[in-house]
DNA sequence: CTGTTAGCGCATTCAT
DNA sequence: ATGAATGCGCTAACAG
């Protein structure tokens, strides 16, 4: 033998079942245009031999690489973590590998990780983007000239179709519902004012508050769990303290849950609490915490299946033109009412 | 113009750098071996077209494809999202790319998922096998002849090298700790008594409770909420009702906490409770609960590190033979004690 | 320092 | 129904 270490090649199980490299191309491509006895008998060689066609030499005769692109900001984050379960879903039923690459948010990184998927000749990526403003990552995108399919946060004047949560309306309406408690001084916490979603939501925050004529009370310097307790307490220690607090985020949502703890401030009594984004444990904690809830899954799956939709027409001839219903597709959120927010 | 569409070759670069393509190979390469002139006039090119290396062509001529496959039963599950996120890291650093797959726990799936990761040439693989023991797939494994580190769950029989945590110890410790408060009757919950992890913790478990001279109550049909209610709501109905629980696995854990709470079982006075795997809410819930605490990303970072330096010794002429100090890395787990197990 | 050339494994004309 | 030959983009001999 000559190289043990190395996979078989096509060429090997030809001459091993004495046929032409042609034969052996068809039978692994669905057996068309094969007499049923040499179907077989490469069938077997194929078998025994244990061959499996080499991906990287179909690439480049020009075949799609079966492999999409994830980038995210992380994977340890559930909202990420489901999206990219998802993904991996549609990418599988697609017969194709998802390649996931993390952010931190960090628009440098993400042009390193787009340029590393298109060296391996990405068939289309699905990107959550750092920011959602660059010009830079837009043109840079184009260049690619491969399906892009933006969630969670869209890119704007990007031409790149994108699958989002109502963050703006989701935020309006559980605004609207702490005031319909009969709340009028309600802060509103967060952190990472320059995230697309955060600004959205607290956009909506916004209208409901001047909807109803109140004064917005916003602190958006939450970075982790001492910030937060900080902006509470110096909030809480104010001549007019919030009646309610609105947190913009999970991780925000279990700080303030947290600080109101330590510091025995009963919820919702003395002050109610509403987060936007669930977690496996709100319903569990004491007293039960309101959210708004977003189509996590659906946000992943819906990005997903407009990718591969997209590269079905990409590889067409002339591309039908006007396959492209919405650029923006923005789907609905929940108000799922627990205790917190005061709510029976 | 030909193609406009599809990405510039090196060959391109060449003509338009009017030099030859070994020249273009050397410069995208370190650009030894060629002349400050010609380096410039070529790195110049290559900006303007925004030339990007075609991994498939260095495949196929032999190269590394620089991706690796991570092979998992869920990427929305903490754990694994959190072993995901390590590993993505070190490929990163090893200048690779990560695709992740998804089995939920079903052989045949997991057959299917390193099919096409051997069909993209992948370097080497991460795996946390559906079924410890399944020769199938240790002879499968074998025959792909890649670098292949297990990791969370060994694979008996293969010579592949395993990063686990001791979930022996862990859940000995464990049981061992909610002994030492004098309770007797300690029930031991679980489900999936197939996966490796949960029969080492049940083992652990065993061992502790003979060690103490005590009689085992075990109950591993918990497969939901439903299940877990029902197996604690009957236990608590017998003459000799557990003092403790010692939950095998997260979701259990958390089960047993909101089925306790629901039956306003008091914790840790009627029942106290200690769990195998931290999450987030831990401390947060009222009471905060005890918990063994494994060191998750260390799994999946030291996993990633190992199937690197197997690459490296992999690629060598001769590989330096015996550098393989261990096959099996075990990690220490660590008992967090806060209120549910009768801590004060 | 630089260019020519020969494959890597496969799908694909174009013959037969 | 089958096969021989060509080329995808790149690296590595091997000249010069």
């Amino acid at each position: 033998m000559q190289k043990p270490s190395s996979p078989p090649t096509l060429a090997e199980v030809a001459r091993k079942a004495r046929v032409g490299t042609t034969t052996v191309s068809r039978v692994i491509n669905g057996g068309e245009r094969v007499s049923p006895r040499t179907l077989k008998r490469v069938q077997a060689v194929i078998e025994q031999l244990g061959y499996m066609p080499n991906q990287a030499a179909r690439i480049l005769k020009g075949e799609r690489a079966k492999t999409i692109g994830l980038v995210i900001p992380s994977i340890a984050d559930s909202f990420f973590a489901s999206c990219a379960e998802a993904a991996q879903a549609i990418a599988r039923a697609n017969d194709s590998l998802l390649m996931v690459t993390v952010t931190g948010n960090d628009p440098h990184m993400e042009l390193e990780n787009l340029n590393h998927l298109m060296r391996h000749r990405t068939d289309g990526i699905l990107l959550s983007p750092a920011n959602s403003q660059s010009d830079t990552l837009a043109d840079f995108l184009r260049r690619m000239n491969i399906p892009i399919v933006a969630f969670d946060r869209p890119l704007s004047n990007s031409g790149i179709p994108s699958v989002l949560a109502d963050n703006f309306n989701g935020a309006r309406i559980a605004t609207a519902h702490l005031i319909s408690h009969g709340y009028r001084r309600i802060l509103c916490l967060g952190g990472e004012p320059t995230l697309y979603t955060l600004r959205e939501r607290l956009r909506g925050y916004h209208q409901a508050m001047q909807e109803n004529g109140l004064a917005p009370l916003v602190d958006m310097s939450v970075k982790d769990y001492k910030s937060a307790e900080y902006a509470i307490e110096s909030s809480l220690a104010t001549a007019q303290p919030p009646e309610a607090i609105f947190t913009l985020k999970n991780s925000t949502t279990i700080y303030a849950f947290e600080t109101l703890q330590k510091l025995k401030v009963p919820i919702p009594r003395s002050v109610a609490l509403l987060g936007y984004d669930d977690f496996e444990l709100a319903a569990t904690l004491r007293p039960a915490i309101s959210v708004i809830q977003q189509p996590i899954e659906d946000i992943g799956r819906i990005a997903a299946e407009i990718l591969f939709e997209n590269l079905a027409v990409h590889g067409t001839p002339k591309s039908p033109a006007a396959r492209r219903p919405q650029d923006e597709i923005r789907l609905e959120t929940k108000l799922v009412l627990r205790h917190s927010c005061g709510c029976r």
